[in-house]
RNA sequence: GCCUCUGUAGCUCAGUAGGUAGAGCAGCGGACUGAAAAUCCGCGUGUCGUUGGUUCGAUUCCGACCGGAGGCA
């Protein structure tokens, strides 16, 4: 086992906590592995840990980008791999931390992606979507890509496209192209350690007064500062869970009152999404975090569980 | 006190010309390979307020009672 240890688990689960206790006890550093947090100038409605949550601790991939600048797995894992390479070259243990599955599986067996190139293909896609309508682009795949196809619902626009798109671009089909990186071994294999609350009520009591203490501590303000930075409402950095919803607030779309309850409505769906991915991570050695418990009982389990792993 | 309306899923409500009921939201489960805090899929048994009556059969009709809203006094 590599000395890497992923923690997953959903939004407010206590991650952040738990990565930092162990760091210090393990002499290691923390690589967040979240794709909003990456973004500068977006901490509140990030939750992103503040230097005194940090402890001292140094932390990578954060304020790594700019709220209008595209980014994506690929870019995070291009940029996060070096940096647990450099962390396990010193000696110390690489903690990873996040809530972004995708991004954390993808950076720990190292996948590989076909690549968006910006001829204009997306485009062309889109506007062809546009024209004949969803089923035309579904027959379409099934045409070049029947397991693909077979697999992906009509409503799911966004797949059914990029999986076209893959084809044009690089003449190898999404299937066949998943298949050679799912192929190749694992990159690391890490301690996986995984928050999941034995009541879930008590998780989303937790986010809702966390979106509480997010409005208390200036959210909105750090919203407007983005729009006075000209960032558009509609880059992808804007679409986060907190943000959005504001911005509807501030545009008079809906009350203050209404955005809370929708961000913490928001939150919960996203909390459950988070749950299903990690999930089926069967190495995944899950800390039940009972009703009361703080970050000394969270530490204790954990320990429990690096020490059932050295013996 | 009287009159009217109303009481159906956690919430908002639909419905049954009498044959024990269904939507949205919530909730739950799932998918996920260059937007992932995104995108998408699946899951609906609940003393039809309580209690009497009519009926082969009542959530549906009738009565009483108990909640709620409004009106008149």
């Amino acid at each position: 086992m590599d000395n890497i240890i992923c923690i997953a688990g959903p939004t407010a689960s206590g991650k952040t906590a738990l990565a930092v206790a162990l760091a210090k006890e393990l002499d290691g550093e923390v690589v967040s592995c979240d794709s909003m947090q990456i973004y500068r100038h977006m901490d509140i409605g990030t939750a992103k840990p503040t230097t005194e949550e940090m402890q001292g601790i140094p932390h990578h991939m954060l304020d790594v980008a700019d709220p209008q600048e595209e980014f994506s797995v690929s870019r995070y894992c291009e940029m996060a791999d070096p940096i647990i390479k450099d962390i396990l070259n010193r000696g110390k243990t690489a903690i990873i931390a996040g809530g972004t599955g995708l991004y954390m599986d993808s950076l720990i067996r190292g996948n590989r992606f076909a690549p968006c190139p910006s001829t204009g293909m997306r485009e062309k896609l889109e506007a062809q979507a546009d024209a004949q309508g969803m089923q035309a682009m579904l027959d379409l795949l099934y045409s070049i890509d029947p397991e693909a196809a077979s697999k992906l619902h009509l409503a799911d626009r966004k797949r059914i496209l990029r999986a076209l798109e893959v084809f044009y671009e690089t003449g190898k089909t999404m299937t066949a192209h998943n298949l050679e990186t799912q192929a190749l071994p694992s990159r690391y294999h890490p301690l996986w350690i995984g928050l999941e609350d034995a009541d879930r009520s008590t998780l989303y009591h937790r986010i809702d007064r966390r979106v509480e203490q997010m409005l208390q501590d200036g959210l909105i303000d750090e919203i407007k500062a983005l729009l006075a930075r000209g960032i558009s409402e509609k880059c992808t950095a804007m679409q986060a869970i907190g943000y959005k919803e504001f911005l509807d607030a501030l545009a008079g779309r809906c009350s203050i009152e209404d955005a809370v309850s929708h961000v913490q409505q928001a939150s919960r769906h996203y909390a459950k999404r988070q749950l299903t991915w990690f999930r089926r991570n069967s190495a995944m050695h899950w800390l039940t975090r009972e009703d009361g418990d703080g970050i000394h009982e969270i530490l204790a389990k954990a320990r429990q569980v690096l020490w059932e792993i050295d013996n």
